[in-house]
DNA sequence: CTTTGTGCAAATTCTTTGCACCAAA
DNA sequence: TTTGGTGCAAAGAATTTGCACAAAG
């Protein structure tokens, strides 16, 4: 599904500037943050503004066409890959990858079968196979 | 173990300030933001300020003594019970539940055994019991 | 003494808000 | 026109930093 499609199927009228946010983060599955987004189409759309770029992410946010990461203390981090999967950040270089997980349906906790599950994240950390070399040299 | 034996065991000295905030920490299961730990601890230690909340919570971190719950996207969070749970944060109300999990050993990722997992955090999102009644009332 | 923790104030960084202007229906 | 999006500048909030003083060994 390209971003057109993807904007209007959510009722999200497509601007200039919502397209292009919506195709870079269907593009790029870096998780970047709105600076990120921001540098990367400033130069193509020169009135672009960093407000635009909060604006946009948590409208996309807000209509589930990108989901918002916590794993970076830092800044908020966007992810356009709404399918199940969980991610795995380094703690030396912040590097983020994408674990694929299993599809699970609708998620019922046990012992609390009250409380309505929609989403369910899962950060794993640690080091990456570079860092892990680095700082254990042979 | 009480608080002054696991800033002992983690080689923390344990000033009056550091004791106070491990105490309330290992006391007090609401994953409190720093400035709810500031206003607890406040009027019982007159002088004491919000830096010395935000050093010692990140050298507790640091040294894991406490862990940090990147699960609000408005402040840091973090939580004395450093024995494997899970949360669920309540979209409408924002209270945060543990959920309790299998303690589970050493994490490999099927499709990345290149990455050393330390640490696994699940967070659920949805609604708790009495935001679900709330909006849709019967 | 010497090291290390504390706490004030200032600085930084990230994000949101108010408002005027622009564009599209 | 009227509605809604954009973008600037300012405000706001959370966190970090620099530095002087205090405390403990």
């Amino acid at each position: 599904m390209d971003a057109l499609e993807l904007l209007t199927k959510h009722d999200i009228k497509p601007s200039l500037q919502r397209l292009a946010v919506m195709e870079y983060m269907l593009t790029h599955s870096t998780h970047p943050t709105v600076d990120e987004v921001y540098n990367a189409l400033a130069p193509s759309i020169p009135t672009l503004s960093k407000t635009t770029i909060y604006n946009t992410l948590n409208l996309f946010e807000e209509c589930g066409v990108v989901t918002y990461l916590g794993i970076d203390k830092k800044n908020a981090r966007f992810d356009g890959n709404t399918t199940q999967h969980s991610h795995f950040r380094c703690n030396e270089c912040g590097a983020i990858y994408d674990i694929m997980t299993q599809e699970s349906g609708t998620v019922v906790l046990d012992e609390h079968p009250e409380l309505v599950v929609n989403e369910t994240h899962t950060y794993y950390k640690g080091y990456c196979k570079t860092c892990t070399k680095k700082l254990q040299p042979a």
